[in-house]
DNA sequence: CTGAAAGCGCTTACAG
DNA sequence: CTGAAAGCGCTTACAG
C-alpha cells in the first residue's frame, strides 16, 4: 500500500478526509487536519500529480515554450531567465509551477506546441518568438488551451499579448539620431520571420517620415539576431560607398559583433558613427563606448506575463468570455556615450 | 464521451484495442491498427498523458533542474542550451520528452527538488551546478529517482555523473604558461561553493608544482563567475604591487569584464598579460587578441548525458544493481592571441 | 486477434 | 465533520 491510501491507514481514518485536509477543504475539524498535516510531513507524503491531473482535469503546471532554434533564445541572452524569474513570484503564489518547453531546432515548433497542447501537460502556456504568420496561435485558440504570447503577430485576434515597444522605440531612436543632425541612418534587423522586425521597421520608418528623411534601402540591413549578424553588419557598412553615420541595432548584442569590426577599419563607434541599441541589458556592458539603449523591468514583464496568464486559464475555466490583455511595455531611454556625437563633419 | 472513448465509439470497437493499437502492441490486426491511427490522427486524438501516467507509474518525461540563481544558468551563455539540444536528439528516440525545471532564486534548491520528486512529475532527472556538498544527491538517491548529475561533488558515492575536465585544463593551461615562462601565475575560480572551482583549483595546484612554482594566496582571486567577476579580477590585479604575468580563468565570460579594465589601465592582455580561459565558447569571439581556451562537443556532452539518465531509468526499471556512469569529459586546447607572449622582460 | 474488466492515485459529490 | 463510493483516462492481464 502506497499514497494516500498509506497516509490514511496510518492515522486511521478515510482516504477522503486525508484529501480534504491535504486540500485545505473547510469541512474538516482542526485538530484531524492537524494531525494528517503532521503525518504527511513525517512520512513525506505528497500527493501524486498523476492522480490530482486525472480527477481534476488540471495539472497546476503551466509552460513556456522556448525555441533553441532562436539564437537569442537563452543562449547568450539572460532575457528569458529574468521574465521567467518574475512569472514564477506570481504563480507560486497560486501554487503553480512553471516548466520550460524546449523545442528542439530539428523539430518543426508547431508540431511540438500540438503534441504538447494535446497531451494536456500543462493548464496554460506562453509562447513567445512570435513570427509574422504565427500558426501556433491558431492552434491554441482552437485547442482551448489558455495561453499568452510574449509578442504580436499579424495572425489571428482576440488573444492576449504582452510585447516590448519595438516601434517607440525604433522611432524615438530615429529622432534622437536626426536632433544630432544625422540623415544617413542605418537599421539592423532579423533576416528572419520574427514579427518584431517588422515593428522595429516600422518605428523606423515612421521616424525617418517624421524628420524627412527617405528611406534608402541600402540602409536597412537583415542580418542575423545575434552577434555574429552585428558583424555581418559592420561588413556591409564598410563595403558601402556612403556609409552611414548612424545605425539602429533591433538586438543590442549585434553591438558586440558590431564595434570591434568598425573599430578595426577605423571607424569609431560613439564617434565616426553612432549606435543605439534595443535594451540595456547586462551583456553590453563592457562595450566602449557605453550603449545607449532602452530600458524595462523584466521582472515586472514576467509578472504581468503570469497575471495574463493566470486570467485565461480562471476565465476560461469559469466559461466566461475572454477579455483579452495586449499590452505594449513601455521602455525608458538610457543615455550613454554611444550616440553623444552627430555625423563627421566630413562626409566619408 | 471524449478521448480513448469517443474514438473506440467512433470506430466501433473497444478501447482496449484501441489502446493497443495506438501503442504498437504485436497481437492487434495491421488492418485494425490501421484504421485506428487514421482515425486518430483524423480527430485529432491523443493521449491524456495524465491517464497514462498514473496507469503506468511513468510519465514520459526527463527534467532538466536550472538554477537561475547561477548566473552563468542561461543567462548569457549557451552552454545549457547547447546541452539540452543534444539530449533532446537522444529522448527522441525513446519517445521521452525533456522539460526545464527552473528553480527560482528565492527558493531553495533543494526544497524546489523535493517538490518535484515527490510529485512524480518526471521519470528521471539531471541537475547541474553541482556543489561542494550537495544535499540533492541525497536526496534524489533516497527517493530512488533515476538522476544524473551533471558536475561532480563530494557528497554521496556510487551516482552518475558527467563533468568536464576542470582538472586537467586547469593544470594544462599552468603548463603553457610555464612552458613560456611565467611564474606569477593567478588564477580566478568562483566565490561560492560550486564543486567546479575546487576541482579547478586543485589542477592549478597541480601544474604549478610540476613546475615548482609555490602557490601564493594573493593570485588566487575568488571572484563572481560572470562578466563582472572579471572585472573585479581585473581591480585586484591592478592593486597588486607586484602583479601576475598571466591568469587563468574559471569561466570564460570573466574575459569580458577583464579585458576593457586591463586595457584602461595600460595592460594589454595578450600582451602584458598571458590570459587563458576555461571553454571556447562563441560569446567570446569578439574579444581581441583572441582568447585562448579548451573546446568540447557541447552537443556529445547532451548525448552522453541522455544515455546515461536513460540507462539510470532503465535499470532501476529493471529493479537491477546499477553501475553509474563517471565521466570526465576530455577538452582540447584552441590556441589563440591570448597566451602567446611570455612575461614581459621588466616586471612590473 | 478482440472485448470486458480491473485498477493506477487521487478528489469530490453524496449520505449520514 | 467523516466515510464509502464513483470516476477522471488510460493500459493491461485475462478470457475467449
Amino acid at each position: 500500500m502506497k499514497g494516500i491510501r498509506q497516509l490514511a491507514k496510518h492515522l486511521d481514518i478515510s482516504i477522503g478526509t486525508v484529501s480534504r485536509a491535504l486540500n485545505g477543504k473547510p469541512d474538516v475539524n482542526e485538530e484531524t487536519r492537524k494531525r494528517v498535516l503532521e503525518a504527511a510531513v513525517e512520512l513525506g507524503y505528497v500527493p501524486n500529480q498523476s492522480g490530482r491531473s486525472l480527477r481534476q482535469g488540471a495539472t497546476h503546471t503551466v509552460g513556456f515554450m522556448l525555441e533553441s532554434g532562436t539564437a537569442s533564445a537563452l543562449g547568450g541572452d539572460d532575457f528569458f531567465m529574468s521574465v521567467i524569474e518574475g512569472m514564477q513570484g506570481v504563480l507560486k503564489h497560486s501554487h503553480i509551477d512553471l516548466v520550460l518547453l524546449p523545442c528542439g531546432a530539428d523539430e518543426d515548433p508547431y508540431d511540438y506546441l500540438q503534441r504538447m497542447v494535446a497531451r494536456r501537460f500543462v493548464d496554460g502556456v506562453v509562447i513567445s518568438a512570435t513570427k509574422r504568420e504565427d500558426p501556433r496561435i491558431d492552434l491554441l485558440t482552437r485547442s482551448n488551451l489558455p495561453f499568452v504570447a510574449l509578442g504580436r503577430s499579424r495572425t489571428g485576434s482576440g488573444y492576449s499579448w504582452l510585447d516590448m515597444d519595438f516601434f517607440g522605440v525604433a522611432r524615438d531612436a530615429v529622432y534622437r539620431f536626426a536632433a544630432r543632425g544625422h540623415r544617413r541612418i542605418a537599421i539592423a534587423i532579423p533576416d528572419n520571420d520574427a514579427n518584431l522586425g517588422d515593428i522595429f521597421l516600422d518605428g523606423y520608418r515612421a521616424g525617418l517620415r517624421a524628420h524627412g528623411i527617405a528611406l534608402e534601402e541600402e540602409l536597412v540591413l537583415r542580418v542575423e539576431s545575434s552577434e555574429e549578424g552585428g558583424a555581418e553588419a559592420a561588413r556591409r557598412i564598410l563595403a558601402m560607398n556612403q556609409k552611414p553615420t548612424a545605425i539602429l541595432l533591433n538586438y543590442e548584442l549585434m553591438a558586440i559583433g558590431l564595434y570591434p569590426l568598425l573599430n578595426e577599419a577605423g571607424i569609431r563607434p560613439g564617434g565616426d558613427i553612432a549606435v543605439i541599441g534595443f535594451r540595456k541589458s547586462a551583456q553590453t556592458r563592457f562595450l566602449h563606448p557605453q550603449l545607449t539603449a532602452y530600458t524595462l523591468s523584466l521582472h515586472d514583464l514576467g509578472v504581468a506575463l503570469a497575471g495574463a496568464l493566470l486570467s485565461e486559464i480562471r476565465v476560461k475555466r469559469a466559461g466566461m468570455p475572454v477579455a483579452p490583455a495586449n499590452i505594449i511595455w513601455p521602455m525608458q531611454v538610457v543615455e550613454s556615450d554611444s550616440d553623444l556625437n552627430g555625423p563627421p563633419t566630413r562626409a566619408s
